[in-house]
DNA sequence: CGTATAAACTTGACACTGTCAATTAGAAAT
DNA sequence: ATTTCTAATTGACAGTGTCAAGTTTATACG
């Protein structure tokens, strides 16, 4: 009854990744539009009802997709940092460069992972990549001092800040430049931050 | 030939309107997942084909709901800030506030507003709508100087800054305090500016 | 008043979506 | 070799947006 279970299944060698691979794929060339439960199945060669035995319907799907792009937002964060210079604040503007890059290299993917009411939250998986991502961004700020009450100021500022400007930047494309945000760096809006005195 | 045209056109006193209005209530109520062409037409008591005498199928009808949305949302602001003391900082703060309050009020329009791919940015009164948005929250920042170059920094930090804060706003609510913005408010986060010599 | 005309709206069909129940194919175990 | 269990398929269903054709209603004109 035990033993090794997850050899070779049935036709793939592992459907459950195909499959969201395919959704990301689908996402990266046709926006959310392209990505349906069916095209998925049919881009991994399965029928369109072979999806349900991996994901809980639509929703879990989506949520696998968004959790494996926490991951690769995760990697792309760390790239920048560790690419740069390892000073403070060099660092923590690479991390936020990262996370601009990614937000720009997948548009459709990141509107998925933070502005979907289809996710389900409560999955543990998803829960584990996103938190990472966070994590990352978090040690970013570590450095940093704050002047505030509140011990999580300075990484929600800075979430916040990186966050809707990635958000804004996506608009301002479009535009003949009434919202001139291309003229406008992430650097040039990063507030000046004291390090915190010991360590 | 021509005259008076738009007294009274068939049944209702205004469709467009009514198609509008049950739009958002739906979109309030039960989420995206609630707003449909088909439901929108029922709830403004016409059958399912009669939205596409006044939009462009749904993109359009979602395009004149996100309009609408900045109607309402503009008026948050303001509101909040004639509520408010007049000095300048307090007076922005006042703005955010009433950023981040329509943004818990009115959620999915908000989501749909600010991060739906399906609306019709070439749409004028979309344009108009949204620009005047816009331009309550620039004319908050108008007071501050910047030391950078571009001289959008302000404001775009601003912007960058309240839209970030509401998106985290909304993911936190779920989780058990993983990501604690619960404690920060946002004139906790919101930077110290200094204000122009002249003027 | 009666008829033409145009607009507002309805009806019906189409392809596509996610979901579910019933069925078949395929691998592993006895 | 037969059983058993999982993987995947097939087919149906209600619901979606969109389009073409038809019907109702109000207005314009003689």
């Amino acid at each position: 009854m035990n033993g090794p279970r997850k050899k070779k299944p049935h036709h793939h060698g592992n459907l459950r990744e195909a499959l969201v691979k395919a959704g990301s794929e689908l996402l990266d060339e046709g926006g959310q539009a392209a990505l349906t439960l069916r095209k998925c199945a049919a881009r991994a060669g399965v029928s369109h009802a072979a999806p349900a035995h991996y994901f809980d319907g639509l929703n879990g799907l989506l949520t696998a997709i968004a959790a494996r792009g926490f991951e690769v937002f995760t990697r792309t964060m760390i790239e920048e940092a560790e690419a740069g210079d390892a000073a403070a604040r060099a660092r923590l503007l690479a991390i936020c460069n990262g996370y601009l890059r990614f937000a720009r290299d997948h548009e459709a993917l990141f509107t998925l992972m933070f502005s979907s009411p289809l996710l389900n939250f409560d999955d543990p998986e998803l829960e584990r990549h996103s938190s990472a991502a966070y994590r990352v961004l978090r040690e970013g700020c570590a450095p940093f001092a704050n002047r505030s009450a509140a011990p999580a100021a300075t990484e929600i500022m800075i979430w916040s800040l990186v966050h809707g400007f990635a958000a804004l930047a996506r608009k301002t494309r479009t535009k003949d430049g009434r919202h001139p945000a291309r003229d406008v760096r992430f650097e040039d809006i990063l507030p000046d931050l004291e390090l915190k005195d010991s360590e």
